[in-house]
DNA sequence: CGTAAGTTTGACTTACATCAAGTTTTGTGG
DNA sequence: CCACAAAACTTGATGTAAGTCAAACTTACG
């Protein structure tokens, strides 16, 4: 397997066609892999490099706006971030958008297009990202041979439906304010558990996405940004964002009422 | 193994303490169970009661009120609901509490405290129930055995991500008729789905508790039921509800605005 | 049968949405 | 590299869906 990066035309910007069209690079390698202890729970004793080798094969080069996976795709890959970001976006009956996913290195995509064999939603790049593809049937057999992957894969599956419930929990109970303090302080703890900085990220989505991704409008999000850069809790520079104080904004979240 | 239903005092009304503890029935049987395949998605080959008896020992039987599942207890088993039902509830840091799952005849609980090892929402009995306890140990050793049975645990589990994701859809995206709405005609399709009627249903939770699961107040879950009375698309009175224009309750739905 | 829990309905408040300008940033082609 | 158009962002004024508070009514239950 040779690296064709050249592959690339300027017209990909836009559309992506099936990933597997993209530059495959050279065979790439979970156990040399920084980031894969983030892609799956793991056990103590066994690091997962040991046996995912097997399992990756190939390593997709996409560019901003590209598509990864179209609603309405047949499922057949997981994609692990292997570097970069990207968006989850469902469409509802009626038209309405929401981003189900901010999405950024370390963390597997498509498990919710198991059950159905269908994807329904739109994953986005929002960045020049790098993804791992793992063929499913290739999950499926190394888990039949061994029972330690079994589990850590069980233990996915449990983990996502828990950070689905989180991002639920949020949605149904929070205002806005607690919303985005929510969102900056889970993004920072992910940030934190991938060696970068905790405090200081650049946001790759809008107003308007992040608004989708939290329930409210573009102008809400933006007047939350002024209010807590004036009440010197964060420090936002467009869409660089500097946690300055993290206990008061926990403590926005903690405070029930006002 | 003997039947033992005397063994359930009045004062097990409110708390109830571990479910091993509790009335265990006769041997259950999942080959002959009438909701069996609810419980997991099967392929079409394969009926799902052939591997599964050797899952599911004990059945447990509660009262309205009594507790499955406490918040912070170690995770050791699934259960599913051979009849009645019950609710998931959250408790956030701030105090604020949300009902994060409704669940009826022929649903399975617990695969979000997989991952973590110990359950984070409380589990309770709405009504009389029975539940088949699955314990995880031999769910996993059945896993291992059969390739039929992961990829149904696989699917199943897949589903749940799904339908958190549906939830939090309704949350993000939906104003409060759509919400009720949606809950309504989503419940009058897992009725469906178990032969009961799909439009005549009693309900097992209160104005608090239906709003808590959709974000809302009491009151306003109260004044849409009876503005949805007003408009001939449903008949309340109480807790039982009557469908009567499944097509107007899915034009609220898909309305995007007004 | 009486108390407590649950429900309905009305009057009022509020958090967030909407509408509307104006400003800044981004990106592209000359 | 600059110019200029499009996209993204900010901020203010106003509207409204849903929340809050309150009182009366209904149902469940010991």
């Amino acid at each position: 397997m040779v690296a064709t990066a050249a592959l690339h035309s300027p017209l990909q910007q836009q559309r992506a066609v099936h990933p597997t069209l993209h530059a495959v690079r050279t065979t790439p390698s979970c156990s040399t892999c920084g980031v894969v202890s983030l892609c799956l729970p793991c056990s103590a004793e066994h690091e997962p490099g040991e046996y995912l080798d097997e399992l990756v094969t190939q390593r997709t080069h996409l560019h901003k706006g590209d598509v990864l996976v179209h609603r309405g795709d047949r499922f057949t890959a997981l994609y692990a971030i292997h570097s970069g970001s990207c968006k989850s976006v469902v469409t509802t009956t009626c038209g309405g958008e929401q981003i189900v996913g901010y999405h950024i290195t370390g963390e597997v995509l498509g498990a919710e297009a198991i059950f159905k064999g269908v994807h329904d939603s739109t994953i986005t790049v929002l960045e020049d990202s790098e993804f791992c593809v793992l063929q499913f049937e290739r999950v499926q057999s190394l888990a039949r041979r061994s029972d330690d992957f079994q589990r850590s894969f069980n233990a996915f599956l449990s983990r996502e439906i828990g950070l689905e419930r989180k991002l639920m929990l949020m949605l149904g109970t929070m205002r806005a304010e607690q919303r985005l303090a929510s969102f900056l302080l889970d993004l920072a703890d992910r940030y934190r558990a991938r060696g970068y900085s905790s405090c200081e990220f650049v946001l790759r989505m809008t107003r308007e996405e992040i608004g989708s991704h939290l329930g409210l409008k573009l102008e809400t999000v933006s007047r939350l940004f002024s209010r807590f850069h004036q009440e010197g809790l964060i420090c936002v520079q467009g869409r660089e964002v500097k946690l300055l104080d993290r206990t008061g904004l926990q403590q926005i979240i903690d405070t029930a009422d006002q």
